[in-house]
DNA sequence: TTTATAATTGGAAACGGTTCCATAATAATT
DNA sequence: AATTATTATGGAACCGTTTCCAATTATAAA
């Protein structure tokens, strides 16, 4: 591997010379680049990274942590946050994240300064497993930090985020509207805020129409298309009957429909079934599936796009409002059309 | 940022000795052991990673290469891969690397290269894109390599793959075994080889049985949902009629299903379908698909313990035997049970 | 006790860049 | 032509480790 000082010698410059046509600050004449140029193509010049890391502190990195809890994120989506990246000669590097746990109160505050300490200049914390005090203290020592679907108030501006309360709300008041009274409801964990605001939304906006749901229909889901295919199969087995089902995610949506479905249940014309993501499959259910559209690759856009700015002092423009669009496909009937 | 000459005076020792302690590597005395391990908790020491790559040369960091056209390597496969990393304490960089094209001929070894010049010590080829020349001549350069989802004959033991000749051979035998005479298939993109493999398989065993498929009854699709979808519709107005349908993945077939059951037909009385990759999903359909089990994570892994070996001098066991599965379940009825 | 052997230790040199400053070459101004 | 401002340039010092070797100390053998 040829070196910076080879370069030099051979287009009989100096060291400081060459940097300054790498870097392209600094000014250097035309007739030198040239020179140096050509001796960086006939060496086959490659600048090591770790030493430009070591010496300049910038490391051209950024890192995405996050645990399984956080969510569904795609290949595609990761594809998305690769392209931004990329014109900035910047690399993703990934973790599966820790969360905490009794016997290790800090795992996840450990697993994020590995990551950190791998060198990165930014880091995209996906999901909402970190406790906000926590947040907070690693936003005070480490600046470059993104929340991506995580919000945290006093740092709204680096969080990316979509309102999961009013998005189930939506959704509650998207069945009530349609008709129905007696819903059913497939949920997810609830171990993030995200996974309880849209359960609260859903719920506030049963209760704002003084319905409120049978504790025989509430099934306790964990985003899963196999939580989601038992639970309609526990459902269908429950008094009262239902004409109506909000599933917390797509997944489990799916599953939920093949699962009635085999069971002779006609949809929508008998239960109506009310998805919450809309995954790339939604459209291709049958019947294609209603639901709550999470933009996530957008926000993830924008959450890396926040942190370039952060990281290299860019100046990219910044989306901050993710609207709530509900989906209406065929999975859920409208009870008072007639 | 405390250094290694901080701890080393703090500790009263010479910084060799303070490399000795970091590294684990040399013989270091119990007593200076603990001064040293003391220094570096009050200090909070982590060593820097840049400068230990730079004179190391060794990155604890290995590249993963792959593009949009590589396959669904969903979250969670990433994840398995970063877990076997992590006891290494080496982490993982993905690329959405470019294929070559007439404007950019070498576009691919170019895009890996960068992903090189990183500093990865070792770089998973995931997919076929790669013409096996270049690989050859990669490998050549530099042999850490491992190739996921693709066979090259010269360094089998480099390649992860599955025989998906075998498979489509299988899956071909499979509908014939099950009486069925009359097949229609929706094929995938034929970019890449293991595409091409499982194509021949599967026509091939058709052939074995002297069956062709007629020519309407091949519909071209690119593994997505979307052509899944449409391309059942298309067949589902052609003549002849079917009573098989092969889809080349399993999404497509999951959204063939769709299209033919809302267009009212049953499955699997009046047409079947056989998918091929065993998704998460694919137990949750309705009717259950009955598919190819492509054992993506587990090749994955073999994969990563085999770069392990060759970047980290590790001695990891690998298996190399991904055994092709036919997961029955009900979306195949057999025409010759009665 | 003496000698041979092994374990431990310190620190200079090297890794390959960037930064910064002093200096040289040019260009602009008077 | 002399002076000043600007642009170009070289290279020492530094970033924070690892590596290697010489020197020291402890241990075992004679």
């Amino acid at each position: 591997m040829a070196t910076i000082r080879d370069v030099a010698k051979l287009a009989g410059v100096g060291i400081g010379t060459v940097s300054r046509v790498i870097s392209g600050k600094g000014s250097v004449s035309k007739k030198t680049l040239d020179k140096v140029s050509d001796a960086m193509s006939a060496l086959k010049f490659i600048p090591n990274t770790s030493a430009q890391s070591l010496s300049s502190k910038r490391y051209n990195t950024i890192g995405l942590w996050g645990t399984k809890s956080s969510g569904e994120m795609s290949r595609a989506t990761l594809t998305k946050i690769e392209r931004e990246l990329q014109p900035f000669g910047v690399s993703l590097i990934t973790t599966d994240g820790e969360r905490n746990s009794a016997n290790h109160p800090n795992a996840s505050r450990l697993s994020i300064d590995n990551l950190i300490n791998k060198g990165c200049d930014g880091l995209i914390i996906w999901g909402a497993d970190l406790p906000e005090f926590d947040i907070l203290q690693l936003e005070k020592e480490y600046p470059n930090i993104v929340l991506l679907n995580n919000k945290v108030d006093a740092i709204s501006d680096k969080s990316f985020s979509f309102d999961h309360y009013q998005a189930g709300y939506i959704a509650g008041q998207y069945l009530v509207d349609s008709g129905h009274r007696e819903i059913a409801y497939i949920s997810g964990w609830f171990d993030t805020t995200d996974a309880n605001e849209r359960h609260n939304g859903f719920l506030d906006a049963l209760k704002d129409n003084n319905i409120s749901i049978h504790k025989n229909l509430i099934y306790r889901g964990d985003y899963t298309f196999k939580k989601g295919f038992e639970g309609a199969n526990y459902l269908f087995n429950q008094e009262p009957s239902f004409t109506a089902l909000f599933c917390a995610n797509d997944q489990s949506a799916m599953s939920a429909i093949s699962a009635l479905s085999s069971n002779g249940v006609k949809i929508p014309d008998e239960v109506s079934v009310l998805g919450y993501d809309n995954m790339n499959i939604s459209s291709y259910t049958n019947p294609p599936l209603t639901t709550i559209d999470v933009p996530v690759q957008k926000m993830a856009i924008s959450a890396v796009r926040k942190l370039i700015n952060l990281s290299y002092g860019a100046a990219l423009e910044i989306d901050y409002d993710f609207g709530i669009k509900l989906i209406e496909r065929k999975s859920v009937l409208k009870l008072n059309r007639d």
